[in-house]
DNA sequence: TCGGGTCTCATACTTTCGGGTGATTTTTAT
DNA sequence: ATAAAAATCACCCGAAAGTATGAGACCCGA
């Protein structure tokens, strides 16, 4: 499977590049190294290079683990916005998925449901489903009930 | 200043550890490993130890986590307007009367037409007829496009 | 007083919405 | 890999919305 690959690129890069510079090394050892050099400063060469080569695999490894986030959000609603930006946090908080949202936004336009299956390419009866669900979400009971408070929440424009 | 050997103390630890290490493998080295061992895997024993070490030193001096900070501040408030005044011309323009209007605000609350009935004490059919009526004049087909072209014309808050 | 506009209500009919259920597929996350 | 969530679609049914038409009551200006 290629997936064994891509979860392990790492490990198995890691280990091609130690054959690689192993055999690199044994071409060198009867050319210069040994005749120039000390078994030493061979020896401690072959420490650091190895040590670097540990030092990016642990920072390779270790990177996912920083995550940051940052949400300060004071909204003070009532007004438009160019490229409006629905408030995600009050997505989250009610569960609406994208696909419901794209239907929400729809809906405030004032189109049937018919009209917003043709839009997005779907079946009048996922967008049934999708606005039921929305509905549910938003614990509301009809259409304009939704837009109404979607507007409030910040969710449309 | 002590302040640099503790800043620098891993640096220096390591080149302790390096320089212990290389000593001991100097010490094994007539003992048993050259013995032994070939030199190729005496070479990679070292390549292995110090890309543990490399590992080692990286993760302790890679910067802990990031820490992760959230705040988040929700104030949906929304008072647009207590006495909301609605746009006269508009509402000549498109001969609105004044029952069609309250119907039109009723509507954009969410409110069904039974609800709506119900708060004018009117029957049913009657906010039915203002409705259509009301469709008519503002050129669109349903009460959620009513609503929509309401905000947008001042017609509602 | 007469016509026009508004407001009221009704009946009959069609269309759209929304609820409920279940199934399949795709995507995402673990 | 596999479990969970999202997305897709279908069918049925009842409720709500919307259309069409007619009609009586009221007010106001011509």
């Amino acid at each position: 499977m290629g997936n064994f690959f891509l979860k392990n690129k790492l490990i198995i890069l890691y280990g091609a590049s130690l054959a690689a510079i192993l055999i690199l090394l044994k071409w060198l050892e009867f050319k210069y190294v040994i005749i120039d050099h000390s078994f030493e400063v061979y020896i401690g060469a072959i420490a650091l290079i190895f040590t670097g080569l540990g030092i990016w695999l642990a920072l390779k490894l270790v990177k996912p683990k920083t995550e940051t986030i940052i949400i300060e959000r004071e909204v003070y609603l009532s007004k438009p916005a160019e490229g409006f930006i629905p408030d995600e946090k009050a997505l989250l908080k009610f569960g609406i998925s994208k696909r419901e949202w794209e239907v929400l936004a729809l809906m405030s336009e004032g189109l049937s449901n018919q009209e917003i299956a043709s839009h997005l390419f779907l079946s009048l009866n996922t967008i049934k489903t999708h606005s039921s669900n929305l509905f549910e979400k938003l614990e509301v009971k009809r259409r304009t009930q939704a837009v109404e408070k979607g507007k409030r929440l910040g969710l449309l424009a």
